[in-house]
Formats: C-alpha cells, structure tokens, sequence
DNA sequence: CGCACACTTGAGTCGGCTCAACCCTCGTGG
DNA sequence: CCACGAGGGTTGAGCCGACTCAAGTGTGCG
C-alpha cells in the first residue's frame, strides 16, 4: 500500500493549481470519461477534489482487498485489473484504457489489483468527497450508473467468451475488442497496441501463455495479423471479425 | 400460489387495486429487493406504476434484443438469463430470484433473454414512467447502482470461475453460491433448490450436460451431497466450501 | 559479452467433450 | 390398468484441444 505514497516519482499535486498547464477542461480523457457528465462550473467543482498522479510501469495503484480511500478516472496509459485466488491462480478481470474509472461501483474495499502496465497518469478523488459529490449531482450519479451498466454489458460478453469459445476465438475476440475500445478513445488504427504482456492475456481469457502464443503465430502465419513489437497490426479486419464469432 | 392460471398472456393489474390482498408493503420480497430503499410513500407512488404479472413455466418474460419497454422485480419464482450465439451456442448469464431486479442497467434493448423455471410473479414497470421516477428519486438512483455494483462482483466472481476452475471446482462453487444466494432472501436451509435443469447449470457453468451430471454424481457418491428430486441437499457443506477453494 | 526476461516452439498428457446407449419418471391414451 | 412415448438425467468409451513440461529464440541492457 506504499503505492498510494506518492513522494517519489512524480509528486502529485492538486489540478487546480495548474502548473502543468493541465485542466480538467483540456483533458484528453474528458470527452470519453464520466467527466463528459458535467458543465463547466461543476468541472471545476470536481477539479477542486481531483489530484493527478502518476505511475511507473508495473507500480501498483490499489490491492484486492485495500480501503478504498479513493477513486481514480485514467487519463492515460493502461492498467491491468486482476483478482488472486487463495492457491495462486490469477485472473485478469479486465485492462483500464483512458477514459476509464476505478472504483466505479464506489466500494468500501476494492476487489481487484490495478497495476499500470506502462506510464500512466490519472486523477485521484478522495472517496468521501466524490461520494459527497455524487449524492449531490444526481446526472453525475446517472452517469456513473450507465457506465457501471455497461460495465456489465462487457462483463456477459466476456463471460460468454470464457465459458464458450474456443482458443482461437478467445484470442481473435479479444484483438477485435481492444481495436473497437482503442477506436471509441480516438486510437483508431489498424495496429493494436498490446501494452500488457501475453501472460496477462492469457489470464484474461482463461488461456496459458503457451496458448495465447500459439494463437498468435497462427494468425501471424495466416496472414489475419501481423505480429508487430508492442502489439499487431490487423491485416484482415473481416477475418478476425469471422474468427471472433461474434 | 398459482391464484390465476388463465394468465396465459400478462393478466396484469395495478397493484394498488388491491383486489387480490396483496400490496407492496407486505410484499415477501421488498426487504431485500430495490424497494427496501424506499418510504412508505415512495412505496406507494411505485405501486402505482406496477403491476403484478405471472409467468407459466417455460414462459419467456423478454428475449434479447427486444425493445425494453419495461423491467421487473421478481416477487417470486426464478428465472434464467441467458444468450445465444449466432451458431446456437449458449451461455447462462445467471438466474434471478426473489428480490432481484431485471433491467438495472434501463437500456434500451435487453441483452439477455429471462425465461420462468416454475411459475413466476413479478412486478411490471413501465420503463418511461420507472426512469422518470428514478431520476426523481436519486436515493432509489443509488440502490439502483448498489445492485449494479453488486451484479458486477458476482459477474467478476463467474468470470474467474469460467477461466481458472475445473469442473468439479464449478459445480461446487455453483451450488454454495446458490445456497448463499437462497440464505440472503430467507430461505437457508440445507436443501438448496435447483429450479433449473441440468443443461442450464451447465451453460451457466462453461461445461457440458454430462459434466455436470458426472460431478454431482461424483458429490453424491462420496457423501458430499445428496441428490433428492428437485435439488441437492448438502451434507457437508464444509467439503463443498473446501472444494469450491474460494 | 552474458544475463534476464519475454516470447515461441515442440512433444506428450489429460480433463472435459463427443457420441451413444441406457434409465428413470411422468403424462397420455387405449 | 398397462402400453407407450417423450423428456430429463445418468453412464460409458474414445477422442481431441488445451495444458504441462521442457527446450529454444530473440532482444534489451549492464
């Protein structure tokens, strides 16, 4: 839990204070983020509550069963959402790009590790005063709602995935579903960055590593993708979209 | 308590008639359904938006896709959600009991299918009427949230059950869940009802029919559970615990 | 250069699937 | 009353896809 210590690296400081140049109205996550709720004068009201915080890669934001002291909205970077089970096993429950909020269920202890997969920064709500602060705007509230609910959407997508398909299909599902969230976020390209590694992967469908691997390879060989240092570049967008099943 | 069998289509009626004794406020399933965040006169300003509806076994109440005109809180019987692939393959999102709500998300298709398992009672509402209520409401807006919250721990428990378990580890945690699920809304017994039949346990659980068989035979044999018509009773609920390993 | 680390590739194994039979229980009609 | 069929559930034999175990291939970095 040192991790919330955030004297080294890069010291946190209150966005407001503005010295970065950086406001919650210039952010590039705005437009895609919960903050897309507010006006203008309650902007500034979260701004007041918000503090920006960095993290190196591989540094842990908050620990399965931590306090939730706080809540965060990414505003970049990635981060990795996993689940231990008592004899080892792990689980990715899921990757949080820009845009995206943790601790949106407003829990009192938090259910998954987050650990930043590469330089990320985000922005820090002390619980209380957020919760204070939704009790107060109900669209906020609303808003927070319909992103939890589409939350779940994505969580019976995934179920389905876990509990029904293939390897193949697992993998070639899962490259459509990151190149369909980078696109949402304005990444829309037809490379997929893959900032976690295939081990994440692999826990994320409920694979081994070797077989994320083999995946890969067969649709590297096929010509479906293009294996690329940092992530793949999709060569037949309509044949992954076949594989996938969807 | 099948009062009106010619329910074939939705014998509906507005709650608050009260012709047939029953009310909101001694609704067996208000204290742990969305409801119990309400006032009593909160209570009687959704009555007036309800109307109780009955299922016949095997009835659909929504399939997915369909215009969500309306969403539910279910007073009595189960029900399963559950999806189809286009090639047929089929996943089980989960069941839903007394208490529990259908449509929390308000979206504007459902993305699941709900079907009776036995005869059903639930309560309708409107959608339109229910949004507007709730965006009045913003203390019903949180436990609508809560419940959300709630839906995507256990959709996060279901997805580290798809990926990391084996069958015998599935079928176990299946039946201590059901077990906690029956105990929450009063009805703790070591008899755990399995309303459902043994292909819905098994899109629920990722596995096979035969599987599913296979395992709970294989409880049955080595006196962790008795099967008796109609559901299972748990003899050792410690082993099922243990074999869970949750 | 050499170590570390992430990833790939191969050979053999096994858990859960497939396919097929069989066993109940129940409802229906003769 | 029994005969019959249908549907749900169980059981067995064999197979296959993903796992395990183990070695090999980069690639970056001190």
């Amino acid at each position: 839990m040192s991790t919330l210590e955030l004297s080294h690296d890069h010291a946190a400081h209150p966005c407001h204070h503005g010295w970065q140049g950086e406001s919650c109205q210039d952010c590039k996550a705005r437009l895609f983020s919960i903050c897309a709720a507010l006006t203008i004068d309650e902007l500034e009201e979260l701004e007041a509550l918000s503090r920006q915080i960095t993290l190196a890669p591989r540094q842990t934001l908050f620990a399965q069963e931590d306090d939730a002291t706080a809540v965060y909205n990414v505003t970049e970077g990635a981060l990795v959402l996993s689940r231990l089970l008592p004899d080892g096993r792990r689980h990715v429950m899921g990757f949080a790009l820009a845009g995206d909020f943790l601790g949106l269920a407003l829990p009192e202890r938090f259910t998954v590790t987050a650990a930043a997969l590469g330089p990320v920064t985000l922005c820090r709500f002390e619980r209380g005063a957020f919760r204070a602060l939704v009790a107060d705007k109900p669209h906020l509230l609303l808003r927070l709602h319909e992103r939890a609910a589409y939350e779940l959407t994505l969580a019976q997508d995934q179920m389905m995935l876990l509990g029904r398909r293939t390897a193949e299909e697992k993998v070639a599902s899962f490259l459509g579903g990151l190149r369909r969230r980078y696109a949402r976020i304005g990444h829309d390209s037809a490379t997929v960055e893959l900032p976690m590694g295939r081990q994440d992967i692999a826990d994320h469908l409920g694979l081994t590593i070797e077989t994320v691997s083999r995946m890969l390879t067969r649709l590297d060989r096929e010509r479906t993708i293009l294996i690329v240092p940092g992530g793949v570049r999709v060569l037949d967008p309509g044949r992954l979209e076949h594989l996938a099943a969807g």
